[in-house]
Order: C-alpha cells, then sequence, then structure tokens
DNA sequence: GTCTATAGGTCGATAGAC
DNA sequence: GTCTATCGACCTATAGAC
C-alpha cells in the first residue's frame, strides 16, 4: 500500500487533516511528510482543496452500509439490535473509521460539505435502517407499538454518545474502560424498554 | 453594554470565535470590527491567547446550573424530567449558550482545555445531578430499580443529540421544526421506560 | 516528477510618534 | 489609548531548470 506517490500523500495528509483539521494542516506538513517538496505536490494534485476532498473521499467511500438483511434479522428482536451495536461499536474501534469521525468532528461547524455527510451517512442512513427494523418489530408484535422513527433517534442518540465520549478521552491518552462495556448497557437496557 | 473598548473587543470577539473558530478568527479581524487598529488591541489584552481564554471565560461563566432542588423535586419523579429537559431547551435556543455550544464543538478536537470544559460543565455536572435525582426516585419506589448513573448517561445523550442536530441545521439555514418537539418526546418516551 | 527559487498574501506582534 | 509603520514567520501557489 501507498506505493505511488499520489497514495502516499494521500495516506499522510488524512491523518494530518484527521488530526489537525484543514486549516490546521498546510501544504508544507503535507509534502515534508511525504518527502517531498510542497511544488511537487502540485503534479498530483491541482490544489489543497483537492488534496482535502480527495481525502474525504478516501475515508468515506469505505461502505459503512451496515451488513444486515433487515427484513429477515428484524424478526429476531434484539439479535437485531445486538448486531447493529457491535456493527457500530467495531467502527468506533476501527482506525479508518475513528480517523473519518475525527474529521467530521472537527470540521463539522466549518464545511457545509462535511455537515452533508454526516447528516447523509452517519444519520439518516441509520435512522432509516433502524426505523425500519422497528417497523417490522412492531408489526410482528415483538415490539410495543410507537413511532420506529422516534425509537431509533433515541437508540442511535445514545451510540453516538458514546462514540464521542471514547474519541475525546483517546485524545488525551485517557481510560476507556467504564466506557467497554457502554454500548452493551445501552442496547440491553433500551431493549428492556421497549420489548414486549 | 459593551461600554468600555475592552468589553467591545470582548464581545465582537466572541461572536467571531464562535463562528470560525481560534485559527478562523485573526487578531486582524477582531480589530476592525471593534474598529480599531491591531496594535490598539495590544493595549487591552496580551496576545490573541488571551484575549481567546477571556471569551472562554465570560462564555462559561454564566452559571449553567440548573436551578433544580434535586431533594425535593425528584420526589415528584417525571416532574424532575420535564424540569430538566426545559431548562436544556431554554439553554439550546439562548444566544449566548448556543455560541458557548458551537464553539466547544468547533475547538472540541483541537484544544485540551475546552475538551475539559466540555466534560467537566457539559457532561458530569448534568450526569451527577441527573443521576442523583434517579437515585432517589429509586429509594422512594417511583422509578424501576438499576444503576443511576446508566439511566443518566441514557437520558442524557439525546438530549445532546438533539442539541446538536438543532445547531448544524441551524447552521445550513435549514428548518428545525420537525425537532421542536423532540425533546418533549425523548422525555416522554424515558419516563415510560422507567416509572414503576 | 522532482528540484530551487520566488511571488504575493496573511498572520501575530512590536516600536515609537501623538 | 490610539495611530502608522514595520518585522519575521508562515501560508498557497507558480515558473523554470534538470
Amino acid at each position: 500500500m501507498a506505493s505511488t506517490t499520489k497514495e502516499k500523500i494521500l495516506d499522510v495528509s488524512s491523518t494530518l487533516f484527521s488530526k489537525y483539521g484543514y486549516k490546521g494542516t498546510s501544504v508544507r506538513k503535507i509534502a515534508s511528510s511525504v518527502g517531498i517538496r510542497e511544488s511537487a505536490l502540485y503534479n498530483h494534485f491541482k490544489n489543497k482543496d483537492e488534496i482535502f476532498f480527495s481525502v474525504l473521499e478516501y475515508l468515506f467511500n469505505e461502505d459503512t452500509l451496515m451488513d444486515i438483511d433487515v427484513e429477515e434479522i428484524a424478526l429476531k428482536g434484539k439479535v437485531f439490535l445486538n448486531k447493529f451495536t457491535t456493527n457500530y461499536k467495531l467502527q468506533t474501534f476501527d482506525k479508518t473509521k475513528e480517523n473519518m469521525f475525527r474529521l467530521l468532528m472537527i470540521e463539522l461547524l466549518q464545511n457545509e460539505q462535511i455537515r452533508k455527510d454526516f447528516m447523509e451517512n452517519f444519520h439518516n442512513k441509520n435512522i432509516k435502517l433502524l426505523s425500519n427494523g422497528f417497523f417490522i418489530m412492531m408489526q410482528n408484535g415483538i415490539i410495543k407499538s410507537s413511532d420506529p422513527m422516534l425509537l431509533a433517534y433515541e437508540y442511535l442518540s445514545t451510540l453516538f454518545y458514546i462514540r464521542l465520549q471514547i474519541l475525546l478521552l483517546k485524545t488525551d491518552a485517557k481510560s476507556i474502560n467504564h466506557l467497554s462495556t457502554q454500548f452493551e448497557k445501552h442496547t440491553d437496557f433500551f431493549w428492556e424498554s421497549i420489548k414486549v
């Protein structure tokens, strides 16, 4: 991996952007980290913006789609939640996904494209998947009848909050032991709240 | 208000920092917004950092303490939650508090002091208050017996997520109508989950 | 595709006159 | 306490030699 210069640039700059954000990452730093001069960068990318957006594509294009057959697995009730939670937890501790999430949070209020990506890939997509699952459960009498969207929102928001907490603690190299089982505790608590 | 030059500087720079963050706000922009030259700023503050931290103090020192007598009001069950939610919602739509929250989110991953403030004033303080309330409710048989800390975490995380969503939508001048009653929906759902 | 050299801009901060 | 003038550092980007 990172055999060509262009790939090396993307690799290095994705790390830097995820750490220091757009403004905090200079073309100079990227070049020196790659081991070339600034001017050489411009043989591979038109300008800083093009590097940045290539990094975004690179970090986001890894499909964040949950590998879940909703129609089928929602019928198994809590198994659906467990699977979703496990997937979410895996992403939280995956290095590339962590970088993506970090960059997302850094630029969330400074970059409209990032906000779009966040809303689409982190919020809407998950809300849709979850509410779909909850809807099926309700129709089959597995959980209490209510608003599937609300349930999805309630369920997802806590997962997000745990993920953010873990990111912050990691940033200061603090212990995250007390949060290691928080995902599962949340799933258990939530399931007890909605099950019939 | 903002009678002295020093106050005017703080007022202007709190707006700029909340909008563009630390790096995105230059001493030049602050000076020109106030209506003076950069050099004149240095008669009131030692450097950019001192302005920034004064802004932090200015934005945070408004007491964010909930005006709640936990011991007494927790006995009333859902009234406790309603009061907390109302307070949280008020802060979400208060202009100064919104600026504070925005600055917090912008600098969360770039500034250790901000992370500390976030953890202390947004997380720990609220978790403590809430879990205290839940503990009292449990002891009085008002809600089901479980871990008060977990309940506090579950309850707070969704409030935070709603607040973040509202902030993002406001940033792009999008409608937040569909979220206007989300705080209350959350409170109702959560109360139904925990009440005896 | 890399290098050197450099342009033109913004940044935070200081010196010194008034 | 304000101004003008200026500094050195850093920034993105380009021209042109090899």
